[in-house]
DNA sequence: CGATACGTTGACGGAAATCAACCCCGGTGG
DNA sequence: CCACCGGGGTTGATTTCCGTCAACGTATCG
């Protein structure tokens, strides 16, 4: 499993090593013909470097192109009117979180970094003849935005039903099998550089409450944290706490969920 | 404006009747062509009556036709480990909301109805050759799970940092544009025939605290309720209390929001 | 006419917000 | 080199919004 990485692999570095990503989370989700892979790696891309807490996309604006993210955690959200700010998802490496400006004009929410980001933008019209001349790729990005739309229904769920125990647990479920899609954990270990502040606007919480939860999922033995490294220490647990069925997230490969 | 629908309206009455509010959905969020138009009429259909409370589709299941709604109210929902029930979005006339089944073989939530409702089933293929030779008409069901999935991040929104108050009132002006699109609103007043307890389900409340949200909406004159049929009194107020901007909903026409 | 589901009301309790310190640590500049 | 600064993490005290429980009202329907 890991050899049929090797084929390819070294290949896409030297052509495009930011697509790699794309590619190894399109896999998570769908198998892809080496004809498939190669489109997507001539990809023309504009590169950009982003620091923290910027925004990449905002409400109301129309994009004439795509975000692809190569290296660092973004995020969806919006602010209401009494300036508290909810975010809707969180993406990391190979999530392009803005696909749908391809059918949706304007921006009905911002898309911005939560830590320094490598960034590559490919324009709509590189997407869209890509598409045309690789429709099991147009399905496969729509496949990809329909999950996106399973997430957020989950985060629903979980903001909706569940007390903070669980809502965290499950958050944190959700990034580890993520994150493991794109070969980001290890050990069930994984970087998780955001603040609490962040995690609380993702939840639905204060930064105080996640303060003193996060410190309950240490002291009940799931997790543990070293600086920014999170490590799950009872997987089992963790997903129990959380009621986490990784059902949602569509995953081809379905090993150790 | 009006005229333009008298054109074509009673041949779809002629034809199919059920396939109406589909369009009328869709001519909502794009333009079609007559040959669009002609084509979605021509869509086969299995129709069924279905009593309230019932699932159309479970988690699990792997449908291999979509369900469109001709008339009722249904819901998406998925239910806790702890037996609480979350309601992540309603349907209406017009929608289809397991489109998604097409690219997502497993259910990951259920389709519920909350009413008596009439359905039309569409078999999987019948969808796949529609969407082959009406490439635009593809589009416009990627557009329309996208903007699915714009409602379902507002959700979030709506239930991670709004109040009661204006988390209902956000929920109610939502119903009222999306009603509209479909012609099921008239002088501000329209049919919400579910129960506070599919309220509460919907928000993230308890019934009794949706009860006395309605009450205060009421006694704030924002809104009426006579039997089924709520009727909004001050929609400017309403608009302001949930502080709700309709552009996630990317409607086409855009007069009278 | 009773059964049942839904709406309404009041009393009480609890989960999480808010407020306000304080600590810790890495970065910066004098 | 150390003092200062600021962001983030941590803690305790207090408040608030909303849940829960339990009762009662009301309407619909067989």
């Amino acid at each position: 499993m890991r050899s049929r990485l090797i084929i390819w692999e070294p290949v896409v570095d030297a052509i495009h090593p930011h697509t790699a990503a794309l590619i190894r989370k399109l896999e998570s989700i769908a198998r892809l013909t080496d004809e498939e892979r190669a489109a997507l790696l001539r990809l023309p891309l504009r590169l950009k470097t982003v620091p923290a807490d910027q925004d990449i996309v905002s409400e109301g604006d129309t994009p004439s192109e795509c975000c692809l993210i190569v290296e660092g955690f973004a995020c969806r959200y919006n602010v209401t009117a009494q300036g508290k700010r909810q975010i809707q998802s969180f993406h990391i490496s190979g999530d392009i979180p803005d696909l749908q400006s391809l059918h949706l004009e304007v921006m009905d929410h911002n898309l911005g970094t939560l830590i320094p980001c490598k960034l590559a933008f490919i324009q709509h019209d590189d997407m869209r003849s890509l598409m045309r001349n690789h429709p099991r790729l147009g399905d496969l990005f729509w496949r990809d935005t329909l999950i996106d739309a399973a997430v957020f229904r989950q985060w629903v769920v979980n903001v909706g039903r569940r007390q903070s125990l669980a809502r965290m647990a499950h958050l944190l479920c959700e990034l580890l099998v993520r994150l493991r899609a794109v070969e980001l954990v290890e050990d069930h270990a994984f970087e998780l550089p955001v603040t609490q502040g962040d995690l609380a606007d993702a939840m639905g919480l204060s930064n105080v409450h996640v303060n003193r939860v996060s410190q309950e999922l240490r002291a009940k033995g799931l997790i543990a944290l070293h600086g920014k490294t999170l490590k799950v220490l009872d997987w089992e647990g963790l997903k129990r706490t959380g009621e986490f069925d990784p059902t949602y997230l569509h995953l081809v490969k379905k090993e150790a969920l």
